[in-house]
RNA sequence: CGCGGGGUGGAGCAGUCUGGUAGCUCGUCGGGCUCAUAACCCGAAGGUCGCGGGUUCGAAUCCCGCCCCCGCUACCA
């Protein structure tokens, strides 16, 4: 089977934050996991670089606008790398290739029918650089953040005809209740359409910084209706000589943030169906990470720097603490405490400590080799299950919840470990046998732990499996076998602690 | 005004769709162990599940009303 995952592109107008890091892990932790089922996976990300925002910044700052998204793309394709994620492509909007098909799939649009030419009129603000609506304005027309009038601004404008994609819409969402998920986003976009669609701007004129539309030169794409095709267009052109359209499309998951919903859930699919393109599977849309008690904003963005984290305890760290600290679906706070909290306790003392213990005890009891004897059936019961829980729940991206599965065997296994007490097993020479079995069901339990771990925190899970001798990495091996491990390696520590350091404040 | 989300032991959360002894992590207190990164394990204290009413043998969970917090209500992205 396929499995197509993407991310939001970003905007390349601000530097790569928390927030890029955390949509951008959560589908990398989806498509490791779905390589390890063996399925067939495409990964996307990349980034946005179209529109009036980035034009203006190119403006401020002298320099064609080619230029400044030529200057801060490259932030975020070294994002990737970073945080060991492995995208199999990234798109950039000002490829050509995604220019052009853009434009096919668009002309496409309007040949069959969808769009119009008409004129957008609304107040504008120009300190927000954004239209109101007639309620915002109010009988003053004054902008409600600035108090300052609002200027009555026209434009000509080709439309997209999405009020008549209202039914065909409210249908989608009955026939496919999953398409928007979680539940409560679902509502959320259903109201929004129940509410009833208005056209929208396909395209503008008072810039040229976008991809022409190719049935009128005076005019470029609004920006979102281009962008939104960057998920088809790609596979079009991520393989020199292949086109990976039929192989990957429709995708599986967009993930998204809240922020975007109504272009995802809304706008997108009416796109598609006015194309006749096949709708993607899942829209997931994941909460915002809050900085404390606050939404993560310029000043607060600065509070947890990922690069800092990442630098002082490592990628894997960073990727586990987001996945694991905000339940995925929902807003969740994050702050540098509950990083080291979270860190110390479960990183370093409840699964670091027990690829520790596990591998010193059969280092001083069994010279490092892994005892060839049968396994602890009751243990067996409850570490085999695994990868079949986390299976049906990432199917759902229920990364959280997976991610709790997980950790529910990582603490049994640190039970385990005290109700057998090898330690006094290795006393008494009568019970070598008994202490073989508890040792081996040890290790294995570890590796199965580690291989099901292994898309939260690729590389010290790595390290772990290499340490057993066992790299192997597909889901079919996590299961417990005996004779399966042989003569292990000792390993530093996967995740030393640190002196605590005091707090940063902000 | 309308719509959506939230309000659960000291803190942070899950559970609510598919009613059935209120669960997890952290913190606190007490105990055990010594293989291990002074890590690990066990036990205890602590909750009228926002408020009021209803349905039910039984409600955190379903229905009605209310209070408080957050978000959305469309063309910056």
């Amino acid at each position: 089977m396929s499995f197509y995952v993407t991310t939001p592109i970003y905007y390349v107008n601000a530097a790569p934050h928390l927030g890029h890091a955390y949509s951008t892990i959560a589908a990398d932790v989806m498509a490791r996991h779905m390589r390890q089922r063996g399925e067939d996976v495409f990964f996307l990300t990349g980034t946005d670089e179209h529109g009036e925002p980035v034009a203006l910044a190119a403006e401020r700052e002298g320099l064609t606008p080619q230029e400044l998204v030529d200057r801060n793309a490259p932030q975020f394709v070294d994002l990737m790398p970073r945080l060991n994620v492995s995208n199999d492509f990234f798109i950039r909007t000002t490829d050509p290739e995604h220019m052009a098909k853009a434009q096919e799939v668009l002309d496409r649009i309007r040949q069959n029918g969808h769009v119009y030419e008409g004129v957008y009129e609304g107040w504008y603000c120009p300190r927000c650089a954004d239209f109101k609506t007639d309620a915002e304005a109010g009988e003053e027309n004054l902008c409600p953040i600035h108090r300052t009038p609002l200027t009555r601004e026209k434009e000509d404008n080709y439309f997209f005809r999405l009020s008549a994609f209202q039914d065909d819409l409210l249908e989608l969402f009955d026939t496919r209740p999953d398409f928007v998920m979680p539940r409560h986003r679902y509502n959320e976009a259903r109201s929004f359409i129940e509410s009833g669609l208005q056209d929208v701007s396909l395209s503008r004129s008072t810039f040229t910084w976008g991809v022409p539309v190719p049935w009128d030169e005076r005019h470029v794409f609004y920006v979102w209706f281009e962008a939104l095709l960057n998920y088809y267009t790609a596979l079009a052109y991520a393989r020199d000589g292949e086109d990976l359209t039929d192989r990957f499309w429709p995708a599986t998951y967009h993930l998204i943030g809240k922020d975007i919903l109504k272009f995802h859930t809304v706008f997108w699919p009416a796109m598609l169906m006015a194309a006749g393109i096949a709708l993607p599977e899942h829209v997931f849309v994941h909460g915002f990470l809050l900085i404390g008690k606050d939404k993560m904003g310029k000043s607060a963005g600065n509070a947890i720097d990922p690069f800092a984290i990442i630098d002082e305890y490592g990628t894997d760290a960073l990727r586990y603490y987001l996945m694991r600290e905000v339940s995925f679906g929902h807003d969740g706070s994050v702050s540098l405490e509950g990083f080291r909290a979270r860190y110390e306790s479960e990183l370093a003392n409840e699964f670091g400590n027990l690829a520790s213990r596990t591998i010193a005890m059969i280092h001083r009891y069994r010279d490092g080799v892994v005892p060839d004897a049968d396994l602890d059936g009751e243990l067996v019961g409850e570490i085999d299950s695994v990868a079949g829980d986390i299976s049906a729940l990432l199917d759902a991206a229920e990364l959280t919840t997976a991610g709790d599965a997980i950790w529910q065997r990582v603490r049994r296994l640190n039970r385990y470990v005290e109700e057998q007490a090898p330690w006094t097993l290795a006393r008494d020479a009568g019970r070598a046998a008994e202490l073989d079995a508890v040792l081996a069901s040890l290790a294995e339990g570890l590796r199965v732990v580690a291989v099901v771990l292994h898309p939260w925190m690729p590389q010290s899970t790595g390290q772990l499996l290499d340490a057993l001798g066992a790299p192997e990495l597909e889901l079919d091996g996590a299961r417990m076998q005996a004779g399966r491990l042989g003569a292990i390696e000792k390993l530093e520590p996967l995740f030393p602690k640190r002196a605590m350091a005091a707090p940063a404040t902000t």
